[in-house]
DNA sequence: TGGTGTTGCATGTGATCACATTACCGCCTA
DNA sequence: TAGGCGGTAATGTGATCACATGCAACACCA
């Protein structure tokens, strides 16, 4: 079967197979599918692919450029285990950037875009009884996402994705310890001021509910950090 | 000459051929040495380097995923030429990242750092006479970034570097026309309140100047567009 | 002469090959 | 028994080869 005669089925989804890998190593680490620290190799990718490993260097490299991938030249690559001190900075950044995303959404959002954020948000209503965290991430990831495309700003979103990609992998940490009830809270004060058109709102509420959970996490970091110095030189 | 037995000379500067090679372009674009919209080839890059394709492609690709070169797969690739719309989200962002650098670089700048900036201040105004301003960029380049180091975020550092690498090849374009003059005591006025540890101050001077740099090539791009427009549907 | 089909070259993409470097593990020695 | 040493397998890197696609000039026909 030549590649030719069904290139009609295969057009529709796919480009290259270095922007196929590329996309599923970045939803692999986006769903907290590889664990921080963990090592990764070309040709092991490349075997779980089943490609050369051409493409996956290419891809990794593009996720290396955006910090979603540590890597040491001609050595080893691995998911960064970020520090207190870089969640500190990439709270102060995603604040920064997700704020000014809600605020330009309050004021752009279409009534469309508001049920579908709406919708988003009762998914995760409904999964609260049972506890169930980790189906409730790709609901989170979805929310966030609805609001920050509704800004317009196609470029930032993208950069927004970067941040999220970075903390994806210690993000799984936040379940069960982190209390959900008062990030629901703050979710629904989003929710509200976007329907009032109220960006101020909006973006306090955003920034808060961003600056809540990175705190958590890095709370988290400092405590280990803690523990690993006084085990190292006791 | 084997390459081992030289490796002492050679290790120094150079890691990859694919990290030099990213390294190089990306300054090539920095110093505005390609033009918006000039259509670049691996093969004619690679031969330009004197390496392989490889590495070039590899390099490219990291700049594609950071946006500093456009591309369509199996097709082409080029420098991007932007639009008023597109200006507009940059400038957006570039005000609120920079205008973060900056307001965490008043608290921590140090002596030494500061000494630094006022330096490279000293050089842009002793070329204002001449009116080089192509002289002039370097230092501009220099100036900014050594201020947001200051803010100790080497992240938030490293992504206001991609943004400036976007809108690097249009910003030649900024001189003769933008006037230099009301720059001047914007910058200036930037590095008193850094001088003084004023964080608000500094963080509104920096982006008062950001915004009207932007702003004029936003000015320069609608007239464009408008004009093509008039050529193409009259 | 204008439009259309064709052919050839240039280009991006991916597989394979070759090489230097690294990490891992067992062994030896002090 | 602990620390240094060497060998081997695995890995990242880069060059080369093979292939399909896109583009442009050219020839051909109405």
């Amino acid at each position: 079967m030549s590649r030719r005669a069904y290139a009609v089925f295969t057009a529709v989804e796919h480009t290259t197979l270095r922007d196929h890998a590329y996309a599923r190593l970045r939803e692999a680490l986006m769903t907290g599918r590889f664990d921080p620290g963990e090592h990764l190799t070309i040709r092991g990718l490349a075997a779980a692919f089943g490609v050369s490993p051409t493409p996956i260097r290419e891809a990794v490299g593009r996720l290396a450029a955006e910090g979603a991938i540590e890597a040491e030249p001609n050595k080893w690559m691995r998911v960064p285990r970020l520090s207190a001190e870089e969640l500190r900075e990439l709270r102060d950044i995603r604040v920064a950037l997700e704020g000014l995303a809600t605020e330009r959404a309050a004021g752009l959002i279409t009534p469309a875009e508001l049920a579908e954020v709406k919708r988003y948000d009762a998914e995760i209503v409904a999964l609260r009884p049972a506890g169930d965290w980790k189906a409730m991430m790709p609901w989170i990831n979805r929310l966030h996402f609805a609001i920050y495309r509704a800004s317009r700003m196609p470029a930032l979103v993208r950069m927004i994705e970067g941040l999220w990609l970075r903390a994806a992998p210690q993000a799984t940490r936040l379940f069960p310890g982190y209390t959900q009830t008062e990030r629901g809270t703050l979710r629904a004060a989003t929710i509200r001021a976007l329907a009032r058109h109220d960006a101020a709102s909006a973006r306090r509420s955003m920034e808060a509910d961003v600056g809540n959970a990175l705190d958590y996490l890095i709370g988290l970091a400092e405590a280990e950090e803690a523990a690993q110095a006084a085990t190292q030189a006791p």
